[in-house]
DNA sequence: CGGATATTTTTCAATACCCGAAAAAATAAT
DNA sequence: ATTATTTTTTCGGGTATTGAAAAATATCCG
């Protein structure tokens, strides 16, 4: 309840925020149309504007290329200037790191992709190849870019205390550093680590026209299992929608590739249906990875009529449907997204899902969510890291006291 | 992120509801104390609490009696008017019901309490047993109470659409009624349905001194299982900590009250425990209700080295730890709290509930939560009810726009 | 008993913000 | 060139918060 202190300084940051949000979801617009999404007055947004231009935070369109000519006073639209700030974004993955340099309106300016050994972590510390990329891909485009303002780092696995590092990845060696404190130290950067399953809801947000209301769980299933939450109402979300995959299925089940035993990762990542459809004990330690030809084949014997196949595959949609089963026996879920390699096997997974989910009573009593499949996941994954990143830059400048603006020292 | 436009009416509206929740939390304080609590300054909180004792929310109290006489122009303190508004509070258990009616300060006025049949509901639907025994409670105090304001019931199950009724509940016949629409068309009044879990969680925070920080969960363990979560920051929280009971623990196990099978509640309510002990086969339909002394005796007899007893409390302990274990890998938990009849036996169950909380991954990466607690269940249900209400109360006044004070008509 | 001291409240002037309405600006249509 | 139309700005009014000063109201102490 105690929000503090409201004071006409914090309308305008809110207000400010409202006006940048607008140009983020639906575009470079002109004044009267801001004023229109948001319900502000036209005199508010008159002023408001100034303030942001004047700051250099938002710039005027010069084409007024809206389609048709109108009659009237033509409108002149607002964007985000692009070089009010910029960011490095870093998608880390099993098996590639992928840098990205974008500026304030999101677009990509820079990108530079390598692949992750193993024992790359084990010889450099994160930060240190971080800050060395970081380096080398600034260096390179030092013209384009203006200052950069922060960077963000879409990981897998358990954030640490401060969420200044990991205390467990499924990525070799990337756990147990501080990766944002040298940073920031040697970079005089902000940084900050996103869980991935999150920002692949974020995306899912973003890659729809509109951000649909409701709640919606983005559940990730290929060689991990991960979830990510989105609510209707932004809300403080670093406490939400964890660590899905190692949720346990079976006590004393299946070997994870995290060393627990009966996650439902066990059951249902790649790795698993491909250890269950060879009838390789389940208690064998996991495949490091699986190459799509090999899911891909164990989903043709599987319509084929293989038993085997099918039964991996069954046991998988189990797990899944009872892990959304748990889920939604904790948080009202209004829409499941389901993503990753995994969606391709959807027709094998979705009986034992419904299955798994309606054996608990909410699953009976509410019905089990509508889902949705989305093929491709790195592409919510990279909108959500790049949405989380402009909106928390959009906050720190709508916080931003407005310069005054510098009125003429006559009289 | 689209909270809506910011205005004046709005810091008026916040720091109103800032002085009505600071008054609540620290109890009957001067402007200057609540000044300070708040951060607002003196001079504001001139012109608030001006309008709220106008508005008839808040009175000054006529004894300056803060303890010792000191220097200086004596304190005023501030508190919630008694006569401002009352409330109907409503709690529904398996065998008891029970109506308080408070006053806007708290202070109970009269209270009802009737015991409740097995087959109650399916004679009289709830909603018309509500109306006549809150007609009655009325009539009977209509002297000391003032307007009623709105009807808060804290009933246990799931809640139905618009959560205007319940779609299934473990007390018996109140499922499938419409509550909420018969009492605000014949009463007039506000109603709303709170689920229990969630009201206990809410009592902790304002049964310690201070609402403590963190996101804490409290688990009741009895003769059902409940949870509910309450976070740092106060959020919409329609959607959180619905069901823990019954989510799923074993596929396929013991079967529940609730119809399903494998449900937490089914191995951790008190009649499963009993149902355990005495070997009974967990696919017996559970006893309606288990009488404290037999409780008490399986607990003795496993403290005195009964084997069978002993294995029961094992299992319960295992099912909640293992439900833990599930919650904290979907929501990150700082304390948790265990109240309910069930907490006597705690250890008993303290050890299987380490070892099924520790078997996930996050349980052993993060640890189990320190968990303490509450000997008494009904003491936070009420105390959550009635804060819930008053709280809501609180909101609504603080939106209530303030008449013009009335100016003298002179010049 | 009266002045000094201390503490709480109120008053006052300054500042910031939003809004509706009117005015200004800028263009197409006639 | 004039009119119609649409966008943007300007202006006056209303409400909030705040710090500082003033007022109010006690106790303390010689």
């Amino acid at each position: 309840m105690a929000q503090g202190v409201a004071d006409t300084e914090m309308i305008r940051r809110q207000n400010r925020q409202l006006v940048l949000g607008a140009l983020r979801r639906h575009g470079p617009q002109s004044r009267s149309q801001v004023a229109a999404v948001t319900g502000l007055s036209n005199a508010t947004l008159t002023s408001i504007a100034a303030d942001l231009v004047g700051d250099g935070i938002l710039v005027e369109l010069p084409d007024t290329t809206d389609g048709a000519k109108s009659r009237g006073r033509p409108a002149l639209r607002l964007t985000h200037d692009r070089q009010a700030a910029h960011a490095v974004l870093i998608e880390v993955d099993v098996n590639r790191c992928r840098f990205s340099l974008i500026d304030y309106s999101g677009i990509l300016v820079d990108r530079m992709e390598t692949s992750v050994g193993p024992t790359l972590f084990s010889q450099t510390p994160p930060a240190e190849w971080f800050i060395e990329r970081i380096g080398a891909m600034l260096t390179r485009s030092t013209e384009t870019a203006g200052p950069i303002h922060c960077v963000s780092i879409s990981v897998q696995g358990i954030l640490g205390p401060e969420a200044s590092g990991l205390s467990w990845s499924p990525i070799a060696h990337l756990a147990g550093h501080d990766i944002i404190g040298p940073i920031h130290r040697r970079l005089g950067l902000g940084a900050q680590l996103f869980k991935r399953g999150r920002l692949m809801a974020e995306g899912m947000r973003w890659l729809g026209q509109e951000p649909p209301g409701g709640t919606i769980a983005t559940i990730h299933i290929g060689s991990t299992i991960g979830m990510g939450l989105t609510f209707p109402t932004d809300r403080p979300d670093a406490d939400l929608g964890t660590e899905f995959g190692h949720m346990i299925h079976v006590p004393g089940g299946a070997l994870c590739r995290c060393g627990a035993r009966g996650c439902i990762e066990a059951y249902a990542a790649d790795y698993a249906i491909l250890r269950a459809a060879y009838s390789v004990p389940e208690h064998t330690p996991p495949a490091s990875a699986v190459p799509p030809a090999d899911f891909q084949q164990i989903m043709t014997r599987a319509r084929q009529g293989d038993r085997n196949a099918q039964r991996a595959f069954a046991t998988a949609g189990q797990a899944i449907g009872h892990g959304i089963g748990r889920l939604i026996s904790l948080v009202d879920i209004d829409r499941i997204v389901l993503l990753g390699s995994g969606t391709a096997a959807f027709d094998l997974l979705e009986p034992a899902i419904a299955e798994g989910a309606a054996s608990s009573l909410m699953g009976r009593m509410r019905g089990l969510p509508p889902i949705s499949r989305v093929a491709d996941a790195g592409q919510p994954i990279y909108r959500g890291l790049m949405m989380k990143t402009l909106t928390e830059i959009d906050r720190t400048f709508a916080s931003r006291a407005s310069a005054p603006p510098a009125r003429r020292s006559a009289e």
